[in-house]
DNA sequence: GTGAAAGCGCTAACAG
DNA sequence: CTGTTAGCGCTTTCAC
């Protein structure tokens, strides 16, 4: 009975007037608030009766169940974090808009189709525990390209929270799971397209940076290069500063040894290729053939419309979701827990020498029907 | 000592091993909960030297606030709703992806750059009080182009949540405050600039539906038809159909009273129109001039460039995030519940009738720089 | 200056 | 089948 008073107390107290309170709709109801929660949850085994009742009450009274105390006491919140990694401050990549654009449109589709929301965070921790990190309850958390020994992704874990990463993690970073794309295969079918439409030296725009996908598209580069018995040629310059691009493309065109075909990248390139192909007199595909890993529109209007690789990241957003959803779940099951996703290579007018219709849809592997 | 035996009690048996709770903090320093809280949230008036002893302790056991604890207790919960009109079960509209995502982005930016998080959410309630809506604590809610008596909007409104909308709210949608764009200082302004480039019948291709961007800038070209002395051509498709706008670009340029210039209201209506002026055999900007209302850096790149009316949706996102969270933290202060921001024509060759010059690059303001 | 106690609103044992 | 009770982990009066 003094338990019950003081609860007395504190509801006759405390009582707000915006909104209604489980204890308010118990009341109104005639039953006791657990019968109104499993009413309401469809848990319990109540006659329909009351359940109807109880839910009716509730409709009446304008009741919301406060999602705050329900994730206190189930520690469950719905929530998954999506990281972003961060250049002066802005989410997003400039150069990699598109492709961070379409990757969290289709993670938060897939989220929510499974009653998750999408929180968008920022890609650094400030060390105190009072930054926008520690505010928000997490039940798992998308990472974009963590870097090398991400602090965030090291807290995360260390918290015990599911994390997925999209690019698979350089060194030994202890994720949940990854999704990732085939950047060997991607490149080196790319490159024998190229060679196919009679590329006899292919060069490449390339990143100093050390992030796997640089990294591992570099490598293939390299190992085509020899397998094919050519040297390579290539340019690596800083990936996030929108100026360098040009200039290592100018710079790649200039050399002695000019390449008659190249690949670029990143998403800028085939702008910054085309510009430096017009300054050099060279007509694209004529005397240079040309290719850039891009998600963006833009390549389709280009004059010519320029031949892209995408990494389809509609299909990676949504599969990074689904792991870690299966994780935080536990429907995880078996432990495919790394996941490699096919890329597309959009054949367009700048990579066909020989009189170059112009497609607009790429060929297409038999695997890709159907899988978006 | 009851109530204190029964936390004793609790703690021994609850313990879990993952994480460090504000109670093994007070333990492993010999302080008081209280003393913890007050030391790591730099309140209360301790001496200096507890409170860096309860900080080093603390981050010694690597310890983290909940954060549901906390947003239960003090009825804030650091996240800001992001609500996306929805076709089909994907968050942003396709045919105003890149609308969406810019203002996304700098929404998220905003928000983080005080303190919040960003939670996208779709655009639609389940009746039901438990979809992903009332499963997580919102301090306030942005949304996009609410329609009429929007539903969601009209619950967030009765749980005294504020809201505010990017676009002005039809009917009397009670939202805390509303960002928009000068819709019909913008449609004017174009207009004049395409009649200062020789039009002298300006077509107009529009939407169906009712809301408010569709009506007010259909109203200021009727408007401006009639100051202009002009009678209106126009044709209107229900702007959601991607296919529709196609249609209705043939149909605007299959007319007898055919237009020798165009604005098309939405996104892929540039696209739209300069395939259907190809049909017809005119030439842009020759025999017809174009501009439309797009984000899409695609058209910088279209053979020939196209002119486009710029919505600002990142000063739109930003403006909106900011209003908001004054209005959530009653730093409001004055009254401007509403602002209208400016637009930004992109003037390029589409809309140019004398000597235009084939640039690929399009004369941008200077607030353009690093928009990619 | 510091600590004890009272809940925020809910769910899950468990007792009837 | 339904109700009572004990907290989830934190912040916050209010005593000391």
């Amino acid at each position: 009975m003094t338990a019950a008073g003081k609860h007395q107390v504190g509801r006759a107290h405390g009582r707000r007037l915006g909104r209604a309170g489980i204890r308010d709709v118990a009341a109104a109801a005639g039953v006791s608030i657990t019968t109104v929660s499993d009413a309401l949850n469809g848990k319990g085994r109540l006659p329909d009766a009351t359940r109807r009742h109880v839910r009716e009450v509730a409709d009446r009274l304008g009741y919301r169940p406060s999602a705050a105390a329900r994730t206190l006491r189930t520690g469950k919140s719905g929530l998954i974090g999506l990281t972003v990694t961060t250049y002066g401050e802005e989410p997003f990549t400039f150069t990699e808009f598109a492709y961070f654009a379409e990757m969290a449109r289709a993670a938060s589709s897939a989220a929510l189709a499974r009653g998750y929301a999408l929180v968008i965070l920022p890609g650094s921790t400030r060390q105190s525990p009072y930054d926008v990190w520690s505010n928000v309850a997490l039940d798992g958390t998308v990472v974009i390209d963590p870097s090398d020994r991400d602090p965030v992704v090291t807290e995360l874990v260390r918290q015990g929270i599911p994390v997925v990463s999209d690019g698979r993690p350089c060194g030994d970073l202890p994720v949940t799971a990854w999704v990732d794309n085939d950047h060997e295969a991607a490149v080196t079918g790319l490159l024998d397209h190229l060679a196919a439409a009679g590329a006899r030296r292919i060069g490449l725009l390339t990143g100093t940076s050390t992030d796997t996908y640089t990294r591992l598209s570099t490598k293939a580069y390299l190992r085509w290069c020899e397998r094919a018995g050519q040297d390579p040629v290539y340019e690596a310059y800083p990936a996030h500063d929108p100026c360098a691009g040009a200039v290592a493309a100018d710079r790649l065109l200039a050399r002695p040894d000019r390449p008659d075909a190249v690949y670029g990248l990143f998403d800028p390139n085939g702008t910054d290729l085309l510009a430096a192909a017009r300054r050099y007199g060279l007509r694209v595909p004529d005397d240079l053939l040309l290719v850039c890993c891009s998600e963006s529109a833009v390549y389709a209007g280009t004059e010519p419309p320029i031949t892209t690789l995408s990494l389809k990241p509609g299909r990676i957003g949504t599969t990074v979701v689904q792991l870690l959803i299966d994780a935080i779940e536990g429907t995880g099951g078996g432990r495919p827990v790394q996941r490699i996703m096919p890329t597309d290579l959009i054949v367009r007018t700048s990579s066909q020498r020989r009189r170059a219709r112009t497609t607009v849809s790429a060929p297409r592997s038999p695997e890709d029907r159907g899988r978006s």
